[in-house]
DNA sequence: ATTTTATATGAATTACATTCATATAAAATA
DNA sequence: TATTTTATATGAATGTAATTCATATAAAAT
């Protein structure tokens, strides 16, 4: 009297309707024509209802049982296509890929990577989760996300930084500029700066943590501005300093509005990670994510 | 590894999720937690895929279970439905009403009681099945089925037949026609006469089988009209006669157009059965159609 | 009426879900 | 950080329910 509607009754009816009787059905399933007597006795005191007519010979659906039928030609097919959803899953071909980035910038090269990566892999999940820019680690090994891009690669258990590319931080001031004489830029010369940066945490960012905070420099001034593109606006008209990855100022080198100049005579060299949990390093579209990722930064250094 | 996914398991992943935990879970289910333990495990074997993190404590669903989790949602109500459906049917409140009617003119009545019994019984199923007039009887014990109109009730096994009420077949024919001076109607008269009838066969309509066949008697034409009122029609220009049961005739007695006279001195009575398989005068929707069908003879035998 | 074919059923068997006892691991707490 | 608490996992034992086997019963076909 416990017994639920199980799919097994589902398969049993369905089978029984396409076999055409019980006997033929039973082949169908690979079981025997008594188990799915005693099947359907069972779901019948069950739901309380007659589901077959046993009075014509091969036995027929009743009313009740055509209903059931309908069910089960709606579920089942349900349950197959998860099932083999979860079979691309486990194929690789499926998956989820939400990414954290802890680097403002990178929206830049990493846009034109998705894409590509979007049409190679359609069914995977991509979304980008830009507010835990930072705990972005914690959320990694929590399964919050599946990759992150970092500067800073950690020892952290569970999670592999993968190296995909460097690039310098440069210093980037309008034309006008009197720091377009200099050959290079030192921390002292922010003293007296408007400094424009992303609204983000200080040590987040390259200038800062680099140049600024090792010398105890503090800018004259901090403007914050959340696109790229803005903060170049704002360079541009003279509202201003910047310090930006070279493959963004990449594109307005030869631009005669802005001047670029490295930081400190020897440049501040960076490199930039990809930090996934090591398990997923053997899904085969994290793979190619991050050779996707390789080759683009590869193509923006060019530039 | 033969295991299917089995409404167990999507009860699981539901208690799970709404539950927030295995532990939780296992008291809402009224099992222990080393049960669901186990049975995720299976599932996550036959899935092939990780239904949920384990990484934080009470464990979280993975994209996966989510996934199957949705399906659940989507699927266990409908079950639910079907259950509650087939409670209905149990109680009587739903089922199958498919009628077939041997006698053609018992449409006139029939459709007022249906209609009553639709507002009664909206979940009840019902067809009328003219195609199959004849084999009434079998189908009905083959379930194709379930009540027949019927004049002639014979000993069934398993089949019911229910007094209704009874009625006589009387002569119809024009105010013109010779006959309207006979007292009334006697087999021979038909010798010279068109007689319009049903198009069924001649065994199933009283003029031959009460009267004309006994007496060995051929009416000199016979013509075929599907629809009562054409029929009379056909009667009210002279084409023909014709034998109508009396409550059919009724509504035309005080018009001038038409002389109705009884079959032989005595008059022919006969009466109308519903027969249906004893079992199912259990259920309440058929007592009740059974009433109505008397009620509504009742009413028509007054007019 | 008889044979054939299809389903039902009771008892034995087997498979498998559940429980119990306990290990392990994450989260909370000190 | 160490310790306690809480949550899940697991192996072995248990119990239940699905399946099989052997056979009875009933409908269809001959």
């Amino acid at each position: 009297m416990k017994m639920h509607i199980e799919f097994r009754h589902l398969r049993t009816i369905r089978a029984i309707h396409d076999a055409g009787g019980v006997a033929r059905a039973a082949d169908l399933l690979n079981i025997t024509q008594s188990a799915l007597s005693h099947q359907i006795k069972g779901l019948e005191e069950q739901t309380g209802v007659e589901l077959f007519i046993r009075k014509s010979k091969p036995i027929r659906l009743s009313v009740a049982g055509q209903r059931l039928l309908k069910l089960a030609n709606k579920i089942l097919p349900e349950i197959d296509a998860l099932q083999s959803e979860f079979d691309d899953l486990r194929a690789g071909k499926s998956g989820r890929l939400h990414i954290a980035i802890e680097c403002h910038a990178c929206f830049e090269w990493l846009f034109p990577v998705l894409e590509k990566f979007r049409q190679k892999w359609p069914d995977v999940d991509i979304d980008i989760k830009p507010g835990l820019a930072f705990e972005a680690l914690p959320a990694l090994q929590k399964e919050n996300v599946d990759l992150v891009i970092s500067s800073d690669p950690e020892k952290l258990s569970g999670i592999t930084f993968t190296h995909l590319f460097d690039y310098k931080s440069v210093f980037v001031a309008s034309a006008k500029h009197p720091f377009s004489k200099k050959k290079w830029i030192e921390a002292s010369d922010f003293a007296t700066e408007t400094l424009i940066t992303y609204p983000v945490d200080r040590t987040r960012l390259d200038v800062f943590s680099q140049l600024l905070i090792p010398n105890k420099i503090e800018p004259a001034q901090i403007r914050q501005a959340d696109l790229t593109s803005i903060i170049l606006l704002l360079v541009a008209s003279d509202r201003g300093v910047t310090v930006l990855p070279d493959w963004v100022v990449s594109e307005i080198k030869n631009n005669s509005d802005y001047t670029v100049k490295p930081l400190k005579k020897t440049g501040v060299q960076r490199g930039l990670f990809a930090a996934t949990r090591t398990e997923c390093l053997d899904k085969p579209f994290m793979r190619n994510l991050i050779d996707l990722a390789g080759q683009e930064a590869g193509r923006l250094q060019k530039d």
